[in-house]
RNA sequence: GGGCAAGUAGCCAAGUGGCCAACGGCAACAGACUGUAAAUCUGUCCUCUUCGGAGUUCGGUGGUUCGAAUCCAUCCUUGCCCA
């Protein structure tokens, strides 16, 4: 299947510029995305342009990825009403490092392969220019009208922020890394978010402008979640690839809580899944969505793409011991279960202190399950805190080494699907 | 440089001398219902609390007043208009 075609029916595709396809059937084709490094890890945000590039590469073509460690200096207004606040030298380079290293394990970058993916940084070649010569080589060919013109920076215009010269300067520096790439490595498309969409098409122009060349562009739909929430966050905040930031069996759990409406969507965006195996699987879920066989399978997938088969298969584990017989009590578990639970929060608490007895309160606090007692106590008092599966009636109540599950556990919710496991030391 | 307008909790936004920790909405957290869903309903939502309260907020700083988010001065930031 032509790949605009696989896109199109997974819904990952938004906008395409004329001659994509063509162009795509020519030859094969460099094209690239690019990556902000605004935090040292990637996030679920992140995986749709990783997914294209796979895709991408999948399809015969040569990928590159591109982190934005000049780019990032200076900040995209895209989809911001706001200024940003520029990120510390210092910070952008851990930031770069750490997402190139989480990009290198997507992609195939063997050299044997004619289609070998590619990691680039646009502050190679922009620590070399100089302001004097960008603003004669580059500046010269685009009109500032041209570049109001991009919705981005209209609506940062109209709106009552304003903008700074530097973000609205940020279209012709990622234009310009475009017009680098046509240059060096004969990439003739950019794909991204179709919030990008304004600074690709300067990239196209740029190259035209400059050399005469012609390269294309097409987007993909942002992800969005039904309820009008932001995808990809929690309570927790951001779900993070890297799994010291966001365990793997956190990371599973955030796809398995897709509500039915997401997942039909996710499905076919986050998974490489087949469209028969994807069709059989709507099918299933629209018949029994209560059996959330789609969220498993989301989840599954996307966990094990991430972080491997291994973590998936704790993962699951983790959540089998943890969900799958609520009622059943809280001494099924063994010693084993209880230590083997990935992921899950894991707190230390001297059985000193539990010996001498502990209301629920303190306990709660001292270990940071809440931030204070205040809180604890409006948590206890609405029902949110159990305790080895048994709700905490009161805030009175006291902790005593009775409860203690094989010797040492204590096994605390907090809502229905927080768990922290403590041990008592 | 001149004129006008604006700056309130994570966001949007009301408040224009005391009844203000500050209406309302969104987001978030918890409870009920359920399917670890959505929708709905309920509670919480500045910080701490011995749950009686206490402390710190309305761009910054000074001031007027018994009392200020609200009035005055000044500074900062932003927008619009003029130069």
């Amino acid at each position: 299947m032509h790949l605009l075609d696989e896109l199109g029916w997974r819904g990952m595709i938004h906008d395409t510029m004329p001659g994509t396809r063509e162009q795509l059937e020519r030859e094969l084709t460099t094209g690239y995305i690019g990556f902000d490094p605004t935090a040292d890890s990637l996030h679920i945000g992140s995986l749709v342009p990783i997914l294209l590039l796979v895709h991408f590469q999948r399809a015969g073509h040569k990928p590159i990825a591109l982190v934005g460690g000049a780019t990032g200096m200076v900040g995209d207004p895209s989809g911001k009403n706001e200024e940003r606040n520029l990120l510390t030298e210092e910070i952008l380079q851990r930031n770069t490092a750490g997402v190139k290293a989480q990009l290198e394990r997507f992609l195939n970058f063997d050299p044997q392969l004619p289609n070998a993916a590619e990691l680039v940084n646009n502050y190679d070649w922009f620590k070399n220019i100089s302001f004097i010569d960008f603003l004669r080589d580059t500046g010269k060919h685009i009109t500032v009208n041209y570049m109001m013109a991009k919705d981005s920076v209209k609506k940062r215009i109209e709106g009552e922020t304003g903008i700074s010269y530097t973000e609205f300067a940020y279209q012709l520096m990622q234009g310009y890394d475009f017009y680098w790439l046509y240059q060096h490595k004969n990439c003739k498309l950019q794909m991204g978010g179709s919030d990008q969409w304004g600074n690709m098409t300067t990239g196209t122009e740029l190259i035209r402008r400059k050399c005469g060349g012609e390269a294309f562009v097409f987007t993909n739909p942002l992800i969005t979640k039904t309820d009008g929430g932001k995808f990809g966050k929690t309570e927790a905040g951001n779900i993070w690839l890297d799994p010291a930031k966001t365990t793997p069996y956190q990371f599973y759990q955030f796809w398995l809580n897709a509500s039915d409406e997401d997942a039909q969507k996710w499905i076919s965006i986050f998974t490489f899944l087949p469209k028969p195996a994807i069709d059989e699987l709507l099918l299933l879920h629209q018949a029994d969505p209560a059996a959330r066989t789609l969220q498993k399978k989301l989840a599954e997938e996307v966990t094990r793409f991430v972080h491997g088969p291994a973590e998936l298969e704790k993962a699951i584990a983790t959540t089998e011991k943890l969900f799958l017989n609520q009622q059943a009590p809280i001494s099924s578990l063994s010693e084993e279960d209880l230590a083997s639970m990935e992921g899950v929060v894991h707190i230390q608490f001297p059985m000193e202190q539990l010996k001498e007895g502990i209301d629920i309160v303190s306990f709660l606090s001292q270990t940071g399950i809440l931030t204070s007692k205040g809180e604890a106590r409006k948590l206890v008092q609405g029902g949110g805190i159990s305790v080895n599966r048994k709700k905490v009636e009161s805030i009175d109540w006291v902790l005593n080494p009775t409860l203690l599950l094989h010797g040492k556990y204590l096994l605390i919710q907090k809502g229905k699907k927080n768990y922290y496991l403590a041990e008592l030391l």
